[in-house]
DNA sequence: GTGTTCGTATAAGGGATGCTGATGTCGTGG
DNA sequence: CCACGACATCAGCATCCCTTATACGAACAC
């Protein structure tokens, strides 16, 4: 199973066309047929449907392990290279929750700083696309984030705040002191997957429902928690991350926002500063 | 980077030389020579010094990364094979420490039984060698244990049990109701990396210290426990498992002997009645 | 210092692999 | 019914990679 088969049959999969992975890729339409034929002689089972042109659930398979092969193929490139880097651009990539203003005042130095969910930052630093990432999501208190496993990375606990429910103003539960996630499993929910994904939340706190309302799309904490105070669906958002609405304190189950930082081993430089400024 | 060439990497690493290499892989001393250089030429770096032929940093970098990347690409195959499979042996991959009676009383119609550590159990599942495993380790309460990510796979807890410190008659804490293991870390524990590894049990309980003692390379825990009982060291086992020797129950930090059950996706049959039959 | 030996690197040749361009085949839409 | 779009197949050719043969270099003995 060459990688590059692997990557051609993501390639098609993604585009929907044998053609139109040829020209993405750079090669011609027969070349990308006959990598799919040898992928699929290989295994000994059909991975594509033609015409449509869809994963069977073979391919389906194949496609939930490519992604991660393929990553942790890049990773291992990017961690040899890094021995001998010179010390360039410092890239951080921070989750959408994680920069409060101290966390923002120790980037000293930072030349690019990219917004991306937990696992999209992890991967930039396995690749060696990021140098630093700060990936945040809900967890239970003092216990760590289930960050997706892609090499020797080291990784520490920066910062846990307290998460609040947004509420609607004159929303019935408004005047409570403290909210139980159990009471709001059937209410109806703010789906931002980029500030606070609904299925991490249901895998922290252990429980189904959460019934997705409006789907927001961007990464802003600000426009989630306004969509909330206009009665879209109630969100989950740490203290600080939430400008307006009705903030109740979760008390049960004990779930926190969790903030780490995630990075390879690093030579003496900017980074290594960064890191230091971050965990002090 | 072909897998070809990884594979060979590490063979010659294993091996410590290109020859031996060679001839475990049933190639020519040059094949494999061109095969490192290739690998060499194309990260950039020399990833052997020769004679001796050691790996370099940038060598032991890549090293890390290829054993998980080599088996996540066996995964990857297994994976899509057990679509198209027939039922056929039953094998099972247990901890040391994991077969209690009830335990064992579950496993009917299973064919191989085979004792691995957890890491080696979870991995043989991946790669279909296994078609379940029970893994176990020290966790906290009601935590999961921390099983290597090695792709699509089904954890459940099976069990939890309390854990007892085992201690020759007559040591001067073999009067206490509970030991607390902060109080333990300067003592000689029993080394027994197959039974209960002492730097999971450090990772876990977040303290340094556990001095090794005698080092004990089987997984039979009555061994360990009759080492710990003879004044070897202590060791740590849940209470089921230490047949001899004064046992007083650890009390701080919390941590229990959690055992879980890892499996694929499994069609109906043999293997999904075990998995009933042990989760109910 | 010199010779022997062991082990890796290099060179040349041949077979397999894999890409391109041309053409075939099948399903869809006018 | 025909034309068109899209994937499969085929032939040809370049490249890659393995084998055999040989060169090179370090360690060791004397």
């Amino acid at each position: 199973m060459d990688p590059h088969l692997l990557s051609t049959f993501v390639t098609v999969v993604a585009e929907g066309s044998f053609s139109a992975a040829a020209d993405r890729l750079g090669y011609t339409q027969p070349a990308v047929s006959q990598q799919i034929a040898a992928l699929e002689a290989d295994l000994g089972v059909p991975l594509l449907t033609r015409r449509p042109v869809r994963p069977t659930r073979a391919g389906e398979r194949l496609l939930e392990h490519a992604g991660p092969l393929l990553l942790r193929l890049r990773a291992a490139r990017a961690d040899v290279a890094r021995l001998s880097a010179q010390p360039r651009a410092l890239t951080v990539a921070a989750g959408p929750l994680a920069l409060t203003a101290d966390t923002a005042a120790a980037l000293a130095g930072v030349t690019t700083l990219r917004i991306a969910g937990a696992a999209t930052a992890v991967a930039l630093v396995a690749s060696g696309e990021a140098d630093l990432a700060l990936a945040d999501g809900p967890a239970a208190p003092s216990d760590p984030l289930n960050l997706p496993d892609t090499g020797p990375l080291t990784t520490v606990g920066v910062r846990e705040e307290e998460l609040v429910v947004v509420l609607p103003e004159g929303h019935p539960l408004a005047g409570r002191p403290g909210l139980r996630l159990d009471d709001l499993a059937d209410a109806l929910w703010v789906d931002a997957p980029e500030v606070m994904p609904l299925d991490r939340l249901r895998a922290v706190a252990r429980l189904d429902g959460l019934r997705p309302g409006i789907r927001y799309e961007g990464h802003d904490p600000a426009v989630a928690a306004r969509l909330a105070a206009a009665g879209h669906g109630l969100t989950l958002l740490p203290a600080s991350a939430a400008p307006c609405g009705v903030r109740v304190p979760l008390v049960a189950p004990r779930i926190v926002h969790r903030v780490e930082l995630v990075h390879a081993a690093l030579p003496p430089g900017p980074a290594a500063e960064v890191v230091r400024a971050l965990t002090s």
